[in-house]
DNA sequence: ATACCTTATTGACTATCCGTCAGAAACGAC
DNA sequence: GTCGTTTCTGACGGATAGTCAATAAGGTAT
C-alpha cells in the first residue's frame, strides 16, 4: 500500500502529552484519511476522489469520515494546509541561514525546490483547490488557516529583500515595492510547477530540465533589478545543493 | 443573459462558402453550447457546468449536446482550443511586428497581455482542464490540436530570441537554450495569471497591479540576460501599451 | 454485576448528475 | 403521400456525495 510511501502528511504514532486514548485514535484515523485521500488524488484527481472507496480503505463507515471533515472539500483543503505549514517552517529555517541577502534568498529557494520534493503531490491539490470552486464549499476556518500560511511565507521572504534594501546590495527601482520582487519570484516558481505537473511534453517543446530553468530564470530575474552578488559572481546553484543536502535532506520537516 | 458579453468564442452569423442551412444551424448551435457552457463555468467552476442546464438553456435536449461533444470535459477542452487558436493568431500578428527583437518580444507581451482581456474566462478553464484529470477523458485529435497549438505558440517566440542572438542584442550563457528564456517568461506569465484569478486577497499582500508588477518582472528578467535595448534604456511599457491599443483593440482576433 | 445514559459508528437511503439509447419527430427524395 | 434516413428526445441506468435513524460501544452510579 502507498500508505508506507515517504514524506506522509501523518502524525507519529506516539501519544501527544495530555491525550486520552480516544483521542489519539481519533488523530491517527484522520491521518490516516488523508493519506489514503492523497493517494486517490494521485492516482485520479479531483474525481479520482472517492468517499466510499476512502472508507474502504481505511475499514472505516463513510459516515465517519464526515465526522472528520464536513465534505469533500474539507480533504482537499486539509492536505494543502498541511503541506503549506511544512513549507512555513522550512522557510523560516531558509531565512534564519546567515550571510549576504541574496544568499539568504537562495536558501528560501533551495527550501521551496526540498518543500516539492517531499510534497510532490501538493500542487496536484494545490491546483485543484485553486480550479474548481472548492474554495465556496469549505469552511471559513480552514480557508483562514491557509490565507494566513501564505501570508506568513510571503512575509518572510518580504523581509529578506528588505533587508537586501537596507544592506545597499539591491537598490529597487522607484516606486518598486519589495513585494513586487517577491511576486516575481513566487510567479516563476508557481508557473513552473504548474507547467511542469501537467505538461508531459516538456522536452519536446525543449525543456529538458524544469528545475535547473527554474533557477537560472530566476537568478536572471534578481540580476536584472542588480541585487548583488550577481549569478555571475557568486555559485548559487552550489550554494542550493548543499543547503539542500545539509539542511533539507531529513524528514524534520515533515512534523 | 450573458450570452451577449463581448468576446465571445462564437463564430459570426453569416454562413461560410460551401454550407448548406443545417451545417450552419449545428455550427451555430455548437457556438451556442460553448458559450452556456464558459458562462456556467464562470459561474461555478468545473461543478457549475451541468449538462443537463446546458441543454435548457440552448433549448436541445442532452442528447442533441452529446453529438457535439463525446462528454463534459470534451466542451472544456474546446473552450480551451478555441482560446489558444486565437492567441496563436495573435502571437503571430505580433511576431511580425518590425524591430529590435526585444521590442518585438515585448509586443508579444502586449498581445498575451490582450488575450488575457479578449479572454478573462480562459485561465479558470486551462486550469480545470490542468488539474482535473480532465485530460485523460477527452479524444486524442483534441488534446493533439491543444499541444500543437501550445507548440506553435513557443515556436513563434523562440524565434524572437533566436533572432535576438543572431543579431547580437542578446549574448546568453554558455549552455543556455533560447527556450528556457521564453519558459521563464512563460512561467511568470502563467503564475501572474493563476494567482491574480485565484487570490482574493492579493492587494493584502501587497501587489496592487498584477499586471504591472507582469510587466516589470518579465523585463527585469531579460535585463538579467543583458538583451538590449534594457528597460532602462526603452519604454517598454509605452511601447506595449501604444500596441494594445493600435493592433490588439478591436475584436479582429475573436475570429 | 446491572441498569442507564452518552457518545461513536453504521450503512441504507435520498438527491444529483453524467452518459445512453430506443423510440419519436422531422426531413427529403420520389 | 409514402417510405427511408437523419436528427432529436427525455426516461432510464449507474455512480457517487452527503444524511440520519438505528445500532453498538463506552462510561458511570448503585
Amino acid at each position: 500500500m502507498a500508505s508506507t510511501a515517504p514524506h506522509l502528511p501523518t502524525q507519529p504514532d506516539t501519544s501527544l502529552p495530555g491525550e486520552s486514548r480516544k483521542q489519539r485514535e481519533i488523530r491517527l484515523r484522520e491521518a490516516r484519511i488523508l493519506a489514503v485521500a492523497r493517494d486517490q488524488i494521485l492516482e485520479g484527481g479531483y474525481l479520482g476522489l472517492n468517499m466510499d472507496r476512502i472508507a474502504a480503505q481505511i475499514e472505516y463507515s463513510k459516515g465517519t469520515i464526515y465526522q472528520h471533515f464536513r465534505n469533500k472539500e474539507e480533504i482537499l483543503l486539509a492536505l494543502v494546509n498541511d503541506a503549506l505549514n511544512t513549507r512555513l517552517r522550512m522557510f523560516r529555517a531558509a531565512a534564519a541561514f546567515e550571510g549576504p541577502d541574496r544568499v539568504r534568498l537562495a536558501t528560501i529557494g533551495a527550501a521551496a525546490e526540498a518543500f516539492v520534493e517531499h510534497y510532490p503531490y501538493h500542487f496536484k491539490v494545490e491546483q485543484i483547490v485553486r480550479a474548481a470552486s472548492i474554495w465556496e464549499k469549505t469552511s471559513p476556518e480552514r480557508r483562514q488557516l491557509m490565507q494566513t500560511c501564505e501570508h506568513s511565507c510571503m512575509g518572510t521572504v518580504v523581509e529578506i529583500v528588505h533587508g537586501g534594501v537596507a544592506s545597499g546590495d539591491l537598490t529597487l527601482p522607484e516606486g518598486v515595492r519589495p513585494e513586487e520582487v517577491v511576486f516575481g519570484m513566487w510567479s516563476i516558481y508557481l508557473g513552473v510547477q504548474i507547467i511542469s505537473h501537467s505538461s508531459d511534453t516538456l522536452a519536446d517543446i525543449g525543456i529538458d530540465s524544469p528545475s535547473r530553468s527554474l533557477r537560472l530564470n530566476q537568478n536572471r530575474m534578481l540580476d536584472g533589478y542588480g541585487w548583488r552578488p550577481l549569478s555571475d559572481d557568486f555559485d548559487y546553484s552550489g550554494h542550493m545543493d548543499r543547503v539542500k543536502q545539509q539542511i533539507f535532506r531529513h524528514d524534520q520537516f515533515s512534523q
